[in-house]
DNA sequence: TCATTATATCAAAAAATTATTAAGAAGTCC
DNA sequence: GGACTTCTTAATAATTTTTTGATATAATGA
């Protein structure tokens, strides 16, 4: 696994950055095209993901949304401030981050250092009795190791990332299962009844993952 | 056995290199060409293994795997910044570490001295009733010792090396049989079963390598 | 209250993933 | 070369996860 997974195709800005974060000790790794950055990243992942997003093949939209999607990694997005439309902005909000060239070197730098930051403080997260680690997928209850299934940790991460939040049943589907998937929205209900199975003292009357009727769940 | 391997068809850079690190008080041998590098390695062994990505004859990818594969001795690699591909990406992320053309004399000497350090402390592995000593390449399991092939062994050790975290196939893969091996995903699975085998106290019930379902596996 | 709508539950089918087995290929060592 | 171990493959079995559909239960507002 390396630190930071660098997705750009102008050469030039592509071994300035690589430089830079080298000398701050990060490892890295370049991709030059959209498919070879998910190719890069499946086969050795990254701690945090620099993505321009006007790429010459597959454009970074999707490659952003794929990334999303599988890991959940941290990503940030170099735009330029041209042509912001509505669809930019809309990946931009989802990600860590985001930075428009021309950009000073420092300023990503001390971006990249402060996503690290705040994802370290949030690779664990407790509430009450219920501890997830999201590095090693592990959850625990009062101590104990419970196992999860992918989909189920996913949701259970979401959820507790957004402590106190009420997400939209919506919004929790598109997060977990993607947004083109063909499942049918019983399928959140039913996974949120596993996680209430497993989590909660009495999944009767759920105390941690509480239903916001005609919207959808929180975690409390 | 000598200290360090330098494998460089430059003359200057080489006796530069052989000259600076005789001088930390290293021993050296040098090879000028993949093929001397194979042999010399073969007679006399090396601690760490500095070797230059570009060389006239046999190239250093392949000089690199062998050597990986046989004896997973630390490699350093020196390479020029230019033409960044794949292929070298994925190399470099296996080596222990690398530096680029043209080169601090300093800050190479560093990181040899980081290397040894690291190797050293990580020699041998102990948890719970199993215990692996890397540069013997051997296994224990309540004093007793247990026979390990090759690729079992480097499993073993990559697992233990990683305790706690899930490690996804792809990774380990990748990892024990090669970027670009043409064998099927399901010999990994195979190899977790021998392993179980000869390390689990039942082993239709692992405690020690658990399967994420959906992810990969973990050494707990 | 009652009709309506939203969520919960259950169990079984479908899909996906991993485990097991055994046999043959490939490599190693005398 | 023969005996041996290791590695790979392919087929099948076993297991787990995911989805679906039917039905039950609960909340909401007229």
């Amino acid at each position: 696994m390396v630190d930071i997974l660098i997705v750009e195709d102008n050469e030039e800005i592509c071994s300035l950055l690589a430089d830079f974060l080298r000398a701050e000790n990060y490892t890295v790794s370049i991709a030059k095209s959209g498919e070879k950055a998910l190719s890069l990243y499946e086969k050795y992942g990254a701690r945090l993901v620099l993505l321009d997003i006007n790429l010459p093949d597959v454009d970074g939209f999707s490659v952003c949304e794929k990334l999303r999607k599988t890991d959940n990694v941290p990503i940030m997005i170099i735009t330029a401030r041209t042509n912001r439309d509505d669809k930019l902005n809309g990946i931009l909000l989802g990600a860590d981050d985001y930075i428009e060239k021309p950009f000073d070197i420092e300023i990503l730098l001390a971006k990249i250092k402060g996503i690290f930051k705040r994802r370290l403080a949030h690779e664990i997260i407790s509430d009450g009795d219920i501890t997830l680690n999201i590095s090693n997928e592990t959850v625990e209850k009062n101590g104990k190791f419970i196992s999860f299934s992918a989909k189920e940790f996913e949701l259970l991460k979401i959820l507790m990332q957004n402590k106190g939040q009420t997400l939209t049943k919506e919004f929790l589907f598109n997060r977990v299962w993607g947004i083109d998937s063909e499942s049918e929205m019983q399928t959140l209900t039913v996974h949120i009844k596993y996680l209430r199975e497993k989590i909660e003292n009495d999944p009767k009357d759920p105390q941690k993952i509480v239903t916001v009727w005609g919207k959808g769940y929180r975690w409390t």
